[in-house]
DNA sequence: TTGTAAGCGTTATCAA
DNA sequence: TTGATAACGCTTACAA
């Protein structure tokens, strides 16, 4: 049996290049602190052992670790996915390296997640939505660590945050759909219970109904998981209904191509028997047939921009508060005013 | 100014419950070692300051992280994406944290993540694919963690893989293509440099033509980056060719999408006009219309597959060698035998 | 410009 | 069952 061999030290190297421990740390971390000469000594040393510092050993003796922790429900969502590798690279070009956990849309593992992100090391977190226990807010402030919230706009809140009014915008979506002629609306949503921004959607529809003069309260909505054929299943039970909506107001594109995909099965037209509007405006949007109207998010620029503000915000430059972005409707096909058939059948006439 | 409050440590916890450093840590790390009621004591302290371990003086001590890292192309990508969070599903509920890195599919940002990966502690690493430099190898070997391939199969490497043969999986969907009588076939290709799995499913697609007496010589590729409208352009410029090819064979989905998406700018009808293929069979397959003729690879299951066998190797339970899993074909509607017409203008006879 | 040496917060070995 | 105490690998005053 081969002598289990040990990965080589700072010690080792100081060794080899005959100097002191600290000489090959200032090599390492302030180059211009050592003299030429030694420093080549020191670099071929560093090369030849295949040296690489060990972080946990920095980090307890410097006290930064230029790591920042992202903790986002899914890494299977586009948008998060897209978000998240401009919010690295942006991190990396000003020198931080990005560690990434994922929650399942379930606070108790974000609360999970949040611990180890934090006993690593991180010197500040990207966390999706306001929504979870109080207690983590604590532990975050007795640790010192700060956090920003992304994907969602909310200026009450403690924690600063970037992203867009979900309701708002959901508002302006929907006072579309009403002044297209709809009168009976649906809607298919994510799961409300852990998710502030589907529930703040469906808040934007019923507010665009009561603006309107529609009975919000009796607003049939359907909630689902993440998925194509959830928004399928979904659509499924909803035009099932004995007076079926002319309008399917979906808390996602996603969702809302799982709806357009169960029309075709279902032989209906879209829009012309149904329409259907998403959220997001991922690349499905404009793959599938008929494109659909939904509202665009920029996920890269949101990224981005979350990137710089934490960054800030560890560093002390500011103290951030909410950054509202725009996210504005793109009008593609899914969505027209309902047919004169459809219209009648709503009215008492017939 | 508000004194600089710092998080509370091991000594903190002992002093509050009154016993020593030792005890806390026995209580953490193996409680049937204490007894109840000094337990007890020292939990409730722990709960009250908010203690949250040291990751990092912890790996020193200790010699474990229980940490994987994975280094990705990239997230934006939907396969690696659902790999990913399969992988660390799994991992999870084996009490493995996962790292996630991207490279831009640049060697070496890998390079250089992988280090940092090594750095902070992880007991082994996912790498995507067997391109790299021989340094790393040298340097992986040195630090003593073990590596695994994922998304390609290749028995010849000297780190283990899991995944698939891309190019005998590319060769029978090529030899599909020929068998229904296409003879002018193009190809669309992820950009090779970096990137084997391209590489081999081209490869494949030159061996079916190979064996079919085909020119496999003088195959027209296009290589582009990853995106719809990259496998657009290019599918724009492959139709402006004097002869034109009848079936367009993308290196993957995305690319595939966006060769359908152009068709149908310039007119043309898929399968009538021309076929075109794709490879991964992600989501957008089934919901770009027509359907996607492509090669499915499991993704969930090899995310998951890979987890184990990682996590085997690094606590010595193994020594694994390759794992191929198969990746059979989907059949749908954008592919189908070359129209009449666009027989006659292919053959010597108009 | 370089070296010495005192921590940093844990774990683990030994004694008690 | 518990407590001292010596690592673990690195950074950073402070000295030389």
């Amino acid at each position: 049996m081969p002598p289990k061999r040990t990965a080589p030290t700072l010690n080792d190297v100081a060794q080899a290049a005959g100097v002191s421990t600290a000489t090959v740390s200032r090599c390492l971390n302030s180059p211009d602190q050592v003299i030429g000469t030694t420093r080549e000594k020191v670099m071929k040393a560093v090369r030849l052992l295949g040296y690489s510092p060990h972080f946990g050993a920095r980090a307890l003796a410097a006290k930064r670790t230029n790591t920042i922790g992202a903790i986002i429900p899914t890494m299977e969502n586009a948008i998060f996915a897209r978000g998240l590798q401009a919010f690295q690279e942006e991190l990396r070009s000003r020198g931080y390296t990005l560690l990434v956990a994922s929650s399942s849309y379930r606070t108790d593992i974000e609360e999970e997640q949040i611990r180890s992100l934090v006993s690593r090391g991180a010197d500040g977190l990207l966390l999706i939505g306001h929504v979870r226990g109080p207690s983590i807010y604590h532990f975050l402030e007795t640790q010192d660590v700060p956090a920003l919230v992304a994907w969602t706009y909310d200026k009450t809140k403690a924690l600063p945050s970037i992203g867009f009014d979900n309701r708002k915008s959901m508002r302006a979506l929907a006072e579309k759909v009403v002044e297209m002629g709809h009168r009976r609306i649906a809607v298919i949503s994510a799961a409300m219970a852990a998710n502030d921004r589907a529930r703040s959607r469906v808040q934007g529809v019923r507010d665009a109904m009561t603006a309107a003069g529609l009975d919000a309260e009796n607003l049939p909505i359907i909630e689902t998981t993440y998925g194509i054929d959830q928004g399928a299943q979904a659509f499924d039970r909803l035009m099932g209904a004995p007076v079926p909506p002319t309008a399917v107001i979906c808390g996602n594109d996603v969702l809302a191509v799982g709806a357009i995909k169960q029309a075709r099965v279902l032989g209906l037209d879209v829009p012309g028997d149904v329409s259907v509007t998403g959220f997001d405006d991922i690349e499905l949007a404009t793959i599938v047939e008929p494109a659909l109207t939904t509202v665009h998010v920029p996920h890269r620029d949101m990224g981005a921009r979350a990137a710089r503000m934490l960054i800030d915000i560890v560093e002390r430059k500011s103290t951030s508060k909410a950054v509202e972005l725009n996210a504005d409707i793109r009008f593609r096909e899914s969505l027209s005013p309902p047919s004169a058939w459809t219209e009648d059948a709503a009215g008492p006439v017939s």
